[in-house]
DNA sequence: TAAAAAACTGACTGAGCGCTCAGTTGGTTT
DNA sequence: AAACCAACTGAGCGCTCAGTCAGTTTTTTA
């Protein structure tokens, strides 16, 4: 691995756990072991450095999601639905670093002035949210899912998701304990009404 | 009000907006109209004035919130979900820095050595899962409600409509355009199914 | 009304910051 | 062997920061 890689690694765990402002220059040098000077060779500053750093979580968490859903055979879109909030539920813990990164308000902040920083961020979300919402839609057509707002019950659904994954993160509640009430909810919002 | 009141207040939207950080003891004094001198004679550090803040943040969300389900009747428990719900979307209007400063990173940063801010925050969202837990085992008494979980389903509940708050705050996606579907969504996840 | 106490001031400090740049290195080309 | 070059180094620069303190003003007390 070269150098460079090195660096946006050593960065990603740092700005992850202590933000982007609280980690020193130094502190980047001193996890790559690199001189001071080698940081800012490869990347002109920090702002540019989370910025690269965003654009790799921005392919990794794609192209892991793309992956998955390629790869996989869904039984129907609820079956989907019920994959997709595992396999983010389990990209958090095997992405931890990434996710947390995201759970920042950095990212947030930077995006306001910024267009590539809400060019990345908008594509994460968008890749998530869609691909919940194509499993609402083929829910839809085979009857195992029934409800009116396709996108806005994606995002209701995604939002929940990720408001547990922000729990765990932040040591608020234990994620891993909800999982089974997470996909029974899943359910209850999307199964058709027997009546 | 006071000067010290005066500083709590302008480090309270400060460091919501710029965060802890980013916010010097220059800008604060500046905020407030003092001398930076005083900053530091009514708050020994800038630490202490956070954990001052947040105890006042701690104090006014839990007393609106108790207020709140004091002096409203409700018909059922489904209905007080489905209150506390909006009126966790109210607040995080009209308290829109507190909740702004609850969604940032260093709170959740400062509890893990920080002894204080950790039970504020637990005394925070523990007050707010608990109204929800407090309406859903009225629901299941008064049978509006039906779930296996109660506490369980209070966090995910909660975890719901913080999340769609949090997307609001960073911009992402307008949480008042989510507002009725959440409302029926919380209604699928709780209604007895009718079978 | 004088003395004491509390509140307040802002110039100042040392530490730490992001970033620069003149110089070194080791490998490749001429 | 001379010239070249990208990669790398680390001392040091200008600057900002949280926090201090000697001194002043305002309020309370006796």
């Amino acid at each position: 691995m070269s150098r460079k890689e090195d660096i946006l690694n050593a960065a990603t765990i740092l700005f992850s756990q202590k933000g982007f402002r609280d980690t020193s220059s130094t502190e980047l040098a001193r996890a790559t072991g690199v001189a001071e000077g080698t940081v800012f060779y490869h990347y002109k500053n920090k702002e540019e450095l989370f910025l690269a750093i965003l654009k790799q979580v921005r392919e990794d968490i794609i192209s892991e999601f793309e992956g998955y859903i390629e790869k996989k055979e869904f039984e129907s879109g609820l079956d989907m639905i019920e994959s997709a909030v595992s396999f983010y539920m389990y990209l958090s813990v095997k992405m931890e670093h990434q996710f947390l990164l995201l759970h920042r308000h950095y990212p947030y902040e930077l995006a306001e002035k910024n267009l590539k920083c809400r060019e990345h961020l908008e594509a994460i979300y968008n890749c998530m949210v869609d691909i919940f919402e194509q499993a609402v839609l083929l829910g839809q057509k085979d009857g195992s899912i029934e409800c009116r707002h396709t996108r806005k019950t994606a995002l209701i659904i995604f939002s929940m998701v990720d408001g547990i994954v922000k729990f765990k993160i932040y040591n608020l509640y234990d994620a891993g304990a909800l999982f089974n009430e997470l996909i029974e909810t899943c359910r209850k919002i999307l199964k058709p009404v027997r009546s």
